[in-house]
DNA sequence: ACCGTAAGGCTAACGCTGTTAGCCAGGAGG
DNA sequence: CCTCCTGGCTAACAGCGTTAGCCTTACGGT
């Protein structure tokens, strides 16, 4: 039914070392917070050796944001089961994003670096919302929602105090009204 | 009825002349090329110069959203009076986000700059959607929604060769359908 | 047992960034 | 005339991503 997760680019256990200290970095400190010589420093080494595991900071941060939408997807996926797929798919992307602000901003902050990603996954990750809705123009209009929510939230778009449970009911209301 | 638009934080000759240099910049080379030393090359004098006029770049970004705001804002009310006031609230958010790509951008790549904005122009560009669907909550939503279209779109996030217009016409369609 | 090579560290350095300190010319006001 | 403010300047600093080039270690082949 459902495809299998396309595999993730494959990383050295070393390359795999780096990535893992890159997001404990990121998710602390934000993605301005990720810089060469301090991911460096984290590992016990010096901002050029990192050139031996990677060509540049953009191939780490693709790493990241590949292991975050694997994530995402799979998280996806499997609220799809749920009795009220629409509602729960929305319940999960949120979750999923808040609990990882940090890397869901470097994520999304420009157009994705879709050379570097392994080939297949960003559609699988976007699929669960074409299995929710079964239309594609309502499942990229959900999408939007959803991306839009999450990046307004956690950048504190909304006015300060907003009730955003609801806004997020409104929405899904919205969304799964014509069905 | 609709609130009078908030005056822009004000600026000196000079410094105005800035803000439209850096627009430019902005405009013609993304976000990411507004550097103060570019910036002050274009007005003819040397980056140290420019901060006789602002006190840092992050003040030079304010005043541009400040604009790009005030543009969205008006743009947004102008198109209250239409018959249909969603769809064409999200035609002329999505035109005129399209319109000024890089400035959207700018305006969106994190938090707001709330304490270097004039006070009450945030609310006063987010009040049309309010107005157009009478809630607050739907009013996020929507809101929600439409940024969300437009980043993706500007970012080229959607899968190429996605009929967006449809996209958006279907997102309208849902937030329109239960009023 | 030796030799060659590749892996993975290192230092030094380049050009870029935002920003500060301190200096100086020109004009306005008392 | 003297003073002070405005708005320019140069020099410099720290931090950024990145490159060049060196060196040590370990391994595989003859």
């Amino acid at each position: 039914m459902t495809k299998r997760q396309p595999a993730l680019t494959p990383l050295t256990p070393r390359a795999a070392e780096i990535v893992s200290a890159a997001r404990d970095l990121v998710e602390e400190s934000g993605p301005e917070a990720l810089t060469m010589r301090v991911l460096a420093e984290r590992i016990g080494i010096r901002a050029p050796s990192l050139y031996k595991h990677f060509p540049d900071k953009t191939a780490v941060e693709a790493a990241l944001i590949e292991r975050g939408l694997a994530e995402l997807g799979a998280a996806m996926r499997a609220a799809l089961a749920a009795e009220r797929p629409v509602l729960e798919l929305l319940r999960t992307y949120r979750a999923q994003a808040l609990a990882n602000p940090n890397l869901y901003r470097l994520s999304t902050k420009g157009p994705l670096p879709r050379e570097r990603l392994a080939p297949g996954l960003e559609d699988w990750a976007g699929e669960p919302f074409f299995l929710a809705v079964g239309e594609p123009y309502l499942a990229q209009a959900l999408f939007a929602f959803a991306h839009g929510m999450v990046i307004l939230e956690i950048d504190r778009r909304f006015p300060e105090g907003s009730d955003l449970d609801r806004t997020w009911a409104e929405g899904a209301r919205a969304f799964t009204a014509g069905s």
